[in-house]
DNA sequence: TCTGGGGTCCTAGGACCC
DNA sequence: TCTGGGGTCCTAGGACCC
């Protein structure tokens, strides 16, 4: 989808169209505006003037999605927003509603598996779809069926989309940037060397800031040049899989299925404080923010039917880095208190002494409701393991003695 | 100019089992 | 005195993606 969540909040506030708009910002502005709207008005009535902007905006965060205009100014997604009001003070700055882009992200994924139905979801705004058995869904190399889904989800929600079609998934991706927004770019296996091959390796789903710069200590910085390397050497520098992988990707050869259903591994919530926190100073704050996230976890469990094992904690300390702690208790939950005792004890076991900049809860090892059931019926006796928890019992029933 | 939130997958060491 | 091989699970960190 094109700059979805703008386009979302676009099809709201049709007045700011054109004009250069962030989202990412908080919430109060925003409705201060909405509430001295006059009787009877519309959010469409709200005059540009009343919008919050960019310059005046203080708090943390970073934006999640930026308008064609506000891109003309350098402005994109995952920029802190004070570097951004440097580059576009003018712009105009909205508040995330997740909420309503989950309404138009399902509305658009119905869209598409009522025409083709092999649909694997890649988040709120991206999809892969296999046409190899719709109907029609070679003509003109897949053009004509790719118009047919553009126009439908037009249609449907007012919102635009970029398609890119090739033999893979890898290179559909690659396609699919090709012509944006609202564009649609077909990407056959010979065309690898012409448009493929002169691509940088950033270009390929899968390889990130790190392994690109790695990349570019070997002199390598396009596809191409990744693909005149041979696979031993890449190897060799690395490693098996790694190195394995990325010759693959490099030839433009990709084997993986379009999967149409998957079972969530996590769940997770976590929040950066508007300040820095302190353990001891601001032990208060942090307790009820924890214990809110380990309810926010829990009801997120309940509401999809899944229960977990393996409950954790997770920080990031006022210099960026980060710790994570988690611990596997012998039954399945999704009961916030026990969330919150198990997370509990994970942070004990963590460093508090520099200031927290974020705390998260997660519950992983996850089973549906009902087989978990099923699972804990069938125990494996051996295979209990001691728990940070068993050290502290071994010591008691040794006192004893 | 400091850098969100929610995820997945991989790696690597250690515990433990057969 | 020197000490296997194969496997699973747990934990922590990190890369990467949308």
């Amino acid at each position: 989808m094109d700059a979805f969540y703008a386009s979302v909040e676009l099809l709201r506030y049709p007045q700011l169209k054109g004009l250069p708009v962030v989202i990412g910002g908080g919430r109060r502005k925003v409705d201060e505006a909405i509430r001295d709207l006059p009787e009877g008005a519309t959010l469409a009535d709200i005059p540009v003037g009343a919008f919050p902007l960019l310059k005046d905006y203080a708090g943390r965060g970073v934006i999640t999605t930026a308008t064609y205009p506000a891109r003309q100014f350098g402005v994109g997604s995952a920029m802190g927003l004070m570097k951004a009001a440097k580059l576009c003070p003018q712009a105009i700055i909205l508040p995330v509603d997740f909420d309503e882009y989950r309404r138009f992200s399902r509305r658009f994924k119905e869209v598409i598996t009522e025409i083709a139905p092999v649909m694997e979801d890649r988040g709120v705004d991206e999809v892969y779809i296999d046409f190899t058995d719709v109907p029609g869904g070679q003509r003109e190399g897949g053009r004509v069926l790719a118009r047919l889904i553009q126009k439908s989800i037009l249609e449907a929600t007012g919102l635009t989309c970029s398609i890119g079609i090739a033999p893979n998934k890898l290179l559909a991706k690659m396609a699919s940037e090709f012509d944006k927004p609202n564009g649609i770019s077909v990407v056959f296996e010979g065309d690898l060397q012409s448009r493929i091959w002169p691509l940088p390796c950033r270009k390929v789903n899968g390889i990130g800031p790190k392994a690109d710069e790695k990349l570019q200590r070997h002199e390598i910085r396009t596809i191409g040049e990744l693909a005149a390397r041979d696979r031993e050497w890449l190897v060799a520098n690395f490693g098996k899989a790694t190195g394995a992988w990325m010759h693959e990707v490099a030839w433009g050869r990709d084997n993986r299925p379009v999967v149409t259903e998957s079972e969530p591994v996590s769940m997770s919530r976590e929040t950066t404080f508007n300040r820095d926190l302190q353990a001891v100073r601001d032990r208060a704050e942090l307790g009820a923010i924890f214990t809110h996230l380990c309810e926010k976890v829990a009801e997120d469990l309940q509401r999809k039917g899944y229960v977990g094992k393996t409950i954790g904690i997770k920080l990031r300390y006022d210099d960026f880095k980060i710790a994570t702690r988690d611990q596997t208790i012998d039954h399945f939950t999704a009961d916030a208190k026990a969330i919150r005792q198990i997370a509990g004890r994970c942070l004990k076991r963590v460093p508090l002494e520099r200031p927290l900049r974020l705390l998260g809860v997660r519950v992983g090892a996850l089973a549906k409701v009902g087989d978990a059931a099923t699972l804990a019926d069938q125990p494996k006796a051996s295979s209990r393991r001691r728990t940070p928890d068993d050290a502290g019992s071994v010591a008691r029933t040794a006192s004893l003695f």
